[in-house]
Formats: structure tokens, C-alpha cells, sequence
DNA sequence: TACCCAAATATTGTCGACAATCTTGTCGTT
DNA sequence: AACGACAAGATTGTCGACAATATTTGGGTA
């Protein structure tokens, strides 16, 4: 996730950053409890910054916290996939609609270069490259809708545990090639200027790919 | 905001409730610094549950956080509040698409009551009231997606925030009667489990409200 | 054995103090 | 006077200890 170059400069933004990539990796398995005490033992830090990280990451929906009991990892269940899939596509739906609009030519010019240069590897490269680009092209998209709440909530609230679905259910999926059809066409309603086709191209690229999901989790 | 019958078991709770509201309803007003030292002498309570207060609130949007610096209330612009409808016409128009289809059949015969009751006292009743019912009227709608994320982010993230532009730009609006036509169709909608009608009545209604709101600022 | 109550234990919540960082004000130099 | 460096003050970040609450353990009774 090292797109984002976020930079700790407080003790509760490493132990932060660490414990979120350890959830969202697995190395911290779904469901598990967050004991305060263990957590500033092995991270040698005091337990009011585990404390800190723990509630930042209840804000990203990765833990949930009861009063008096403590915290622990979301479970992950196909419902909750779906959920967060459903909210992907309106809200990214909604970036794309904007983007169209106020995104620079010159960043559209940028996101077509992005999508050639991935056209070139895309069958040399392996998986994770594609998920990294994949993950890149989604967030050009969003920074370019230049709505702030936008962009908070998708890049700080709901990636991370797109992510965490990803890696723990597998889910980087084939649809390799199909997909970056579908970017391409996302790109040309960008940069078409045309709000409504890249809204509605976007919400079927990420329903195809909850439907992929779909099928298999139900195979 | 008694709708959401929150109740406080923590001193951080507490905290959070109330400086909440004081942020909200302009008590505190916007872009202003919020003092831990100064709080935890005014509520009485350690600088510890106020930090963790301010935290909760930095996840709401209602202030922002710079490190080694301080936190203040977010300032309130035009712009911002465009933004804010923007992402509510996205996430509420999914909602109401969710709705239609997950929605009991009771809880649409209950919508359909409030909607009556609220038809009697649309004249007789002050803004107050139609301000909450349309809370009202948004939130069930909301709890009908049976989407937690949805939820989540609609009830703890942008309401609070929505309430505070509504009440320190002082955007109740008129529109009454033309918004209560508005959730009309919109719940003929969803009792006739039409997702996509739904969707584009509700987005369309934000919309509305949002070019109101602009028009208002602009004049 | 199954169940309930109470003591013991462990975990979270809250507090005050200290350390690290930023901000403000002063002084000196150009 | 303008600018920059330095010191003083104030604010946030971090820590360990104590208080309050939840969980577990153990014993007693039906």
C-alpha cells in the first residue's frame, strides 16, 4: 500500500500503520481479540498509544470495540464483502461521475498512459502487479473526483478492508483482462467529459467484479 | 438527534456527546481550536477521555487533527458543503436502491404512516418539526438498506456534520411541501420494490436540496 | 451432574506527571 | 526596520499507576 506514502510522525501512527497491516495481511487473523496490554508489550510502546491505534482503526471498520470488553478484528463473512462492494459502487460510482468533470487534462492524459503502460505487462507481469495497478487506476479516479469526503472515506475507510477481503479470501480474481477492457472504457467517458457514462461504466466494472466474487464464493 | 437514542457508558462517551452537540449547534464555533487542557477543566474530566473524544470526533469529520499542533473544528465553506451532498446523493440514493428490495413489508407500512402523519401537521407544525421529520424520514430509509456499512457511515459520519451546516447556515429551507412530495414518490418506490426508481427519486430529492442550498449561498 | 453465587483474576477506563514538540516573544545582527 | 537565532512558555504525546468493570474460577446446593 505504499501508493498512499502516508508518513508516521507520532509513536500511535507507527503502531497504527504496523497493527492495520498486520489485520489487513492476516498475520492478525479475522475475529481475533486486541488485548491492550499484550499489543504495547510486543510493539514496546506504552498502552494509551495501542489504545490511540486501536480506535483509528475502529474508524476504518476494522475492529469493532465494546465498553468495558475490548476489541477485535471484523469478521470477514460474504455478506459483509457484498455490503462493502455495494457501498464501493455508489461511492466510487459517484468518483468517477465527478472526475469526469474535474479532473485536469493533463491528469487524464496521465491515467491513459497508467493503462498503456499496464497494457504492455499485462500478460508478462504476475498477479500482485495487477492488483498494485488495479489498485492504482481506482485511486487516480478518486483523487480525481477532487471531493474531499469522497476521497477520505474511500482511501482511509473502506480500501484497507477491500484489501483485507483480497488477501484473505484470495480474492485478487482472474478477470484480468475483461477489466482492464472495462478501465479503458472508464477512462474514454473521463475523458470524454461525460459524467453520467463514467458513473454508470464504473458501477458495472465493480459490479462485475462483486458478482465474480459472488460466483465464487458460492461455488 | 434523540432519534439514535445513543447511550453513554464511558466518560469518553459523555464527552464526545457533548462536545459533539456544542460542535454541531455552533457553541463551538467552527474553525475554532479545541484545548485539551481547556476541555478537561471545563468537563472535569481527564485530559485522556477528552483526547479520545476529539479522536471520535476526527473520524466524524466535525474536526481535524494535526500532530504535535492540536485539533479544531473544521471550517465550514460552500464548497464543503457541495461536497458533503455530493457523497450523500451517492450513498442515500444507493440506500433507497437497497431499500426497496431489503425493506419488511412492515417498515414500508410504517414509512407510509409517518408519511401521513406528517401530511396532517405539515401546516400546522413550525420548522423544527419538519426539520426532524425529515431526519426521520432519511433514517429509516437508511436502516431499511440493512447495509451496515451504509449505515455506519450515513448515521455516525455525514449526519452529524449535514445538522451542523443546516444549523449554523441556518439551511432549513422552505421546500417543505415540495420535499414532502418528493419522499412521497420516493416510498411509492420502494412499496413497489422499483430499486432503480428509488435510487433516482432519492438522488434526484438530494439534488434538489443541494441546488437550493447553492442558490441560497449565491444570492 | 447441573446450576447458581461469590471470590479471584484479568482487562479496560481514567488519571496525573513527565517528555517531546511547537509557538511565542526577545534579542541581536544586518 | 526586517530578518533570523535563541530562550521561555504553552500544548500535545507518552508513560506508569490506580480505579472500575468484565471474565474466569471455584465451591456449594439442589
Amino acid at each position: 500500500m505504499s501508493i498512499f506514502h502516508e508518513n508516521a510522525v507520532t509513536a500511535s501512527d507507527k503502531a497504527f500503520f504496523r497493527l492495520r497491516k498486520e489485520i489487513v495481511e492476516g498475520e492478525i487473523p479475522a475475529s481475533a481479540k486486541l488485548s491492550e496490554t499484550e499489543l504495547s508489550t510486543k510493539y514496546e510502546v506504552s498502552r494509551a498509544v495501542v489504545r490511540e491505534a486501536i480506535n483509528r482503526l475502529e474508524s476504518c471498520n476494522l475492529v469493532e470495540r465494546k465498553p468495558n470488553v475490548g476489541a477485535r478484528v471484523v469478521a470477514l463473512s460474504p455478506e459483509g464483502l457484498i455490503e462493502l462492494y455495494q457501498v464501493r459502487e455508489s461511492l466510487e460510482g459517484m468518483a468517477a461521475r465527478l472526475a469526469a468533470t474535474n479532473m485536469s487534462d493533463n491528469e487524464v492524459a496521465e491515467l491513459k498512459m497508467l493503462l498503456n503502460s499496464q497494457s504492455e505487462n499485462i500478460k508478462t507481469t504476475e498477479r500482485y502487479y495487477q492488483e498494485a495497478g488495479d489498485l492504482d487506476f481506482h485511486y487516480r479516479i478518486i483523487l480525481g473526483s477532487k471531493n474531499n469526503h469522497l476521497i477520505n472515506m474511500l482511501v482511509n475507510g473502506l480500501y484497507h478492508l477491500v484489501r483485507m477481503y483480497r488477501v484473505q479470501l484470495g480474492m485478487a480474481g482472474p478477470r484480468v483482462s475483461t477489466a482492464f477492457d472495462e478501465h479503458k472504457h472508464i477512462v474514454q467517458a473521463i475523458s470524454n467529459r461525460d459524467p453520467e457514462l463514467a458513473e454508470m461504466l464504473m458501477r458495472r466494472h465493480i459490479m462485475y467484479s462483486k458478482n465474480n466474487i459472488e460466483a465464487k464464493l458460492n461455488q
